[in-house]
RNA sequence: GACCCCAUCGUCUAGCGGUUAGGACACUGGCCUUUCAAGCCGGCAGCACGGGUUCGAAUCCCGUUGGGGUCGCCA
């Protein structure tokens, strides 16, 4: 038989990082035995239904690296399939028709004040020649009243429940024709041929209602994972969820994560190949399986994700990271960089890319080798402080220092206009050795005399190598930020 | 509260009856250095607790504690 996995979210937008995780061990598993994933969207509940996230699911879904080979556009749409399920439990006698309304539910539930509050239907086992007429019904499936429910879990082993802990679940609403999640989920993944069904532990109870419409319609059922669940941040308590922020994918996305960093850390969150941390795709394939997920919940460390980011940044070739960091850049400067820009952008990318964790960082530190910016605190009190003169209790003032500065690099690298004089080119290995030899005249520290420079070049104190980005700004515009 | 699941450094994990309990992130000391990184070398830090079982338990069993999930005509 040949395996076959899904995931099955119900999208209200940009994908949660616990679902794309199962969609990645899902995706993983399938490829790894040769089998097929399939992705189908779980839209019965049509309150929730936004066509847009949808859209948005898919795309963050193909952004990770996540293929489907199958899709199930619409849960939705398979309605009368499921309700033709609902008529032969009906029929079986495994499922009855209940008359009570909601509102009669919902009072007995309140008064009950008990949360472990199970409904009894007074339908369960009344005569159908008792049934009111004209009178909508809601069908539910009948518990068995004792015994245990057991299923195989391949992460967990064996669990069960008592029988008698479980409602009789709505299976068809009062409507007479919209189906309930867990029935539909059990004809669809019958339907499609699923073989294992991974998904959170929120749905291990689930799974105990499931097993008994499987066992009424005489169904095989398919192999169970159920995965752990994503916890909040330490010091807080539940699971990841929207509150928490920082948890779709298209927030790492728009933070300037690589999709196969992010990929790498979902794949390792919960999941663990011996010593290896730096995980390829490829690699995953062959030593993933659901056997070696472990059990207990755990939490997203964003400092991990980061320094993976940081390992996949330094990794990737340089053109195609200035393609992906291009747009970054431009929303930092706030227009189009122009196809010289993306040049410049190209040639510093090996001093970018070694001092970021994400593509917003980089743009940050390399935004002003495009715009001018205002000088952060700590550059402006670089350019207050006076450079001390080596063995001497003698100072230079920062912009005394920077005219010198200026005046040599008029005799290094200007072409003298009526002369045969040599000069340099304005790049990053003699503007080194110019600052080596003009350091050593005014008797500074090459430190100290780059600090102020450093500052009026790149309005930081935290920068790339100054030779190296002065080269990329180009002599005149250097000068025009030393004397500004 | 009831039912179910879980428990190795702060975090993610390796470990599957005999290990100096390993790695990664974070933190930290050093080297390198033109700031900041990167890189290299080093350090700190863990088997929740209590009982068993066993010649021997992080590993097996029970309990306690702690964490998580579920308790819908949502998915």
């Amino acid at each position: 038989m040949i395996v076959k996995t899904r995931i099955a979210p119900s999208p209200t937008g940009s994908a949660h990082v616990g679902t794309a995780r199962g969609a990645i061990w899902n995706y993983l598993y399938a490829k790894k035995h040769g089998g097929v994933f399939a992705l189908r969207i779980e839209d019965t509940d049509r309150d929730r239904y936004f066509p847009a996230a949808i859209e948005e699911f898919k795309k963050d879904l193909t952004w990770i690296g996540v293929e489907w080979d199958e899709l199930v556009p619409s849960q939705y749409a398979l309605r009368k399939r499921h309700l033709e399920v609902a008529n032969q439990l009906l029929e079986k006698g495994a499922a009855y028709k209940c008359f009570s309304t909601k509102e009669e539910i919902d009072a007995a539930r309140e008064k009950a004040e008990s949360k472990s509050f199970k409904f009894q239907s007074p339908w369960r086992d009344a005569d159908p020649s008792t049934y009111p007429m004209d009178k909508p019904f809601a069908i539910r499936l009948k518990t068995p009243q004792e015994g245990v429910i057991k299923i195989q879990d391949i992460i967990r082993g064996d669990v069960e429940i008592p029988a008698k802990d479980l409602e009789d679940l709505v299976i068809i609403r009062s409507d007479g024709e919209s189906p309930i999640y867990n029935l539909t989920v059990v004809v669809d993944d019958h339907d499609m041929e699923i073989t294992h069904v991974a998904r959170g532990e929120e749905h291990l109870i689930n799974t105990f209602k499931q097993k008994l419409i499987y066992d009424a319609m005489g169904w095989d059922v398919p192999q169970f994972a159920h995965l752990p669940l994503i916890l909040a941040p330490a010091g807080q308590s539940g699971k990841l969820s929207k509150r928490h922020g920082a948890v779709t994918i298209d927030y790492y996305k728009e933070k300037g994560f690589l999709p196969e960093a992010l990929f790498n850390y979902l794949l390792r969150l919960g999941w663990g190949h011996g010593n290896d941390e730096i995980i390829s795709k490829e690699q995953a394939i062959e030593w993933f399986d659901f056997k070696d997920v472990s059990k207990a919940g755990m939490r997203f460390d964003l400092d991990k994700a980061l320094s993976l980011n940081a390992h996949y940044i330094r990794e990737k070739d340089d053109q195609a990271l200035t393609d992906l960091a291009a747009p970054f850049f431009e929303k930092k400067i706030e227009r189009m960089l122009t196809e010289s820009e993306k040049k410049t952008l190209l040639a510093m990318m090996p001093e970018l890319k070694t001092r970021v964790k994400t593509l917003v960082e980089m743009a940050d530190l390399g935004a002003f080798l495009f715009v001018t910016l205002p000088l952060d605190e700590k550059a402006q009190k670089i350019l207050e402080k006076p450079i001390p003169i080596t063995d001497s209790e003698d100072k230079i003032s920062p912009q005394e220092s920077i005219n010198l500065l200026i005046q040599h690099f008029s005799d290094f690298f200007v072409k003298p206009t009526n002369s045969d004089r040599p000069y340099l080119k304005w790049e990053s290995d003699a503007l080194t050795s110019s600052f080596m030899h003009i350091a050593e005249e005014m008797n500074v520290k090459i430190g100290k005399l780059l600090q102020p420079v450093r500052a009026k070049i790149c309005f930081s104190t935290i920068t790339p190598p100054l030779s190296e980005s002065m080269e990329a700004l180009g002599m005149e515009e250097c000068i025009k930020r030393l004397k500004a």
